[in-house]
DNA sequence: CCGATGAATGTAAACGATTACTTCTTAGGT
DNA sequence: ACCTAAGAAGTAATCGTTTACATTCATCGG
């Protein structure tokens, strides 16, 4: 007869106040304590003091587990980033935040680090803590779980990679168009030898559309594609330096270097800084996201603005809306603009 | 007699599959089920595999909410940070979700945008969602948000803030221990006429900290603190970058300045290199965070390395251990760096 | 061959809310 | 005074799991 251990999971902390208790005190239902919670005009001024004396007494907070299944709505909503490093994500991810915040839904924010595992795991998680709703990034992962998101009756949408008319849904700019834009302002300039620094596109299908429109904007000018300047990397300022460092000590190194990302562009011209070349006389430099530092540096980045902000808002309310109409999610293609500042000049020969 | 809306609140979208269902297509009992999810190793080989099958075939996903509901336990952890923007929360929200994920727990990452309303929404919104922990940024809010915490029954841990001896528990690095390190420096290195730009001293108890170190440094070495060169701004570049433009047109412009983050830091050398201004030579700056753009950088900025990651990873350790043995949580306290780079040197009049 | 042992599985009572329905009040119209 | 309608509050079934305890069954030492 051992004594039976009391001690629970969470290590004897006391958490016994439920609902019933707190209908006791106040001599009403369990009922009209809950309307006290969710539709406050349904209950009577004094009855609805009297209950929220006792609640504030306790500290009472209502129980978010059994709430949500016995009303089989969880008022949560899952969002998938690849990584919380780059701040370009932490722009949508914040709309994303207020919009949902702002109609009464809580974001829960997973990282997969660029593995489609790591995601897969999230989204199953996402999808037991009964999600009403999905963001996702990018389009590249198995049909599977595709599958599975829809079999489980959750809405979702793709950010940051515009999908094909009539396919997944998405809200998202046009990863090509927009680096095209940017690839194609260096060759108005008169650069006819680019180079490339972007991400990995093994792991990440907008680095693949953004090299993609890099290739394809040479080949429509009918400028050589010389793999010997096309870096993929991480996105860190180091991995852009070292890029860069490289493609300087080709015997013919590009007047012109299109960074698929401010972080990897900021540390290419760092490395150029640091070799003594000038930024734009000796070589051009032009990146993509505009963060907030490419109006800091010297000269100013030249470089893409991405909606990050209203891709994130429109998004989180684009799949609101599904859910609570029960609609399905479209898609929204929202523009980008080339920001010319102080990066990009003729190559030397031109002016000479 | 009006058709019944049977429009549910997920639109239409059907998830009807339970556990039952599947217990009943695999000819076994919801407990068995179950079993297969929590304790494989008590489930015959053939009997789990005949049910995964099941579970498969409908790409069943267990409820949580109802699972967490019966067996009162969420694991579930929540995390509130001052804001996304600012990289070097990354880093510690990054170490906390490894962390808690190794651990088979998920984290709620709520963003108070220094609000202290804010933060106190999320706070209940987690405790509704029934978290079994919570960790905190910095110490600054009202004593009835930490009794509603522990009247739930959950144990929680403040990062960024070193709380005092036998006061609430935390695990961080001394703000003011590692603010001091910076500031002596640069009055070792000669400096008399220091300025100080930091965050908003009134929302972010972090801040304070520095600030106050800073004041007291500048004391006890006996230098005047001059009022004039103290500048509380958000963290943004460009925030910097006005404070330290205000600096310079100061007609007896500091010799030093100590900026309680890098971001300033950087918008404050930009400034100076804007003014023609040279970095260390005209003037010496000292960042604080020691962000990976430190380092890239021209010079290379002088900063205070914090143990964002191992902090992290040491108050979600610390706070896992004691959901898990119902123990209190402590008080850890970490070391700081001050990384001497190239943006820190003697003032002008000492070299001369 | 028997009872004990232990592993595998089943039974059914929680868990703590929500909410469709029902009951009870009260006020107003006639 | 009576009937009705609307508003307030209560009753109790339900949500989909987990898990303590019960049951079944095969194995094994004596």
């Amino acid at each position: 007869m051992k004594p039976r251990a009391r001690r629970r999971a969470n290590g004897g902390r006391t958490k016994a106040v439920t609902i019933r208790e707190i209908a006791r005190e106040a001599g009403v239902s369990t009922a009209t304590v809950s309307r006290v919670f969710n539709q406050p005009e349904k209950v009577t001024r004094k009855t609805r003091d009297s209950v929220r004396v006792v609640i504030d007494r306790h500290h009472y907070v209502a129980d978010g587990l059994a709430g949500g299944l016995a009303s089989r709505r969880s008022r949560t909503l899952g969002l998938v980033i690849p990584t919380i490093m780059n701040s370009i994500y932490a722009f949508s991810t914040q709309a994303i935040q207020n919009t949902a915040q702002a109609a009464g839904y809580t974001v829960l924010v997973g990282v997969s680090e660029f593995s489609e595992e790591q995601e897969s795991i999230l989204v199953h998680r996402f999808l037991e803590r009964r999600v009403e709703g999905l963001v996702l990034t990018g389009a590249a992962r198995d049909e599977k779980l595709y599958e599975k998101i829809s079999r489980n009756g959750v809405p979702f949408v793709i950010t940051w990679k515009l999908t094909g008319r009539g396919g997944l849904p998405s809200v998202s700019f046009d990863n090509r168009r927009a680096a095209c834009a940017a690839v194609d302002h260096l060759v108005a300039l008169g650069h006819r030898r680019i180079g490339l620094i972007c991400g990995r596109t093994d792991l990440n299908d907008r680095a693949l559309d953004r090299r993609r429109a890099f290739e394809d904007s040479l080949r429509r000018h009918g400028l050589t594609i010389d793999p010997d300047l096309i870096f993929e990397r991480d996105f860190e300022f180091v991995e852009g330096r070292g890029a860069m460092h490289r493609m300087l000590g080709h015997p013919r190194p590009p007047t012109a270097v299109f960074c698929a990302n401010d972080i990897q562009a900021i540390g290419a011209m760092m490395e150029c800084r640091e070799t003594g070349l000038r930024v734009p006389e000796d070589i051009s430099i032009v990146g993509f996201d505009d963060l907030p530092i490419a109006q800091c540096t010297t000269p100013q980045l030249t470089t893409v603005r991405v909606p990050a902000h209203e891709m994130g808002r429109r998004a989180a309310e684009f799949l609101i809306a599904s859910i609570e109409s029960g609609g399905p999610v479209g898609r929204i293609e929202l523009p980008t603009d080339l920001i010319m500042r102080g990066t990009t000049a003729p190559p030397r020969k031109f002016i000479g």
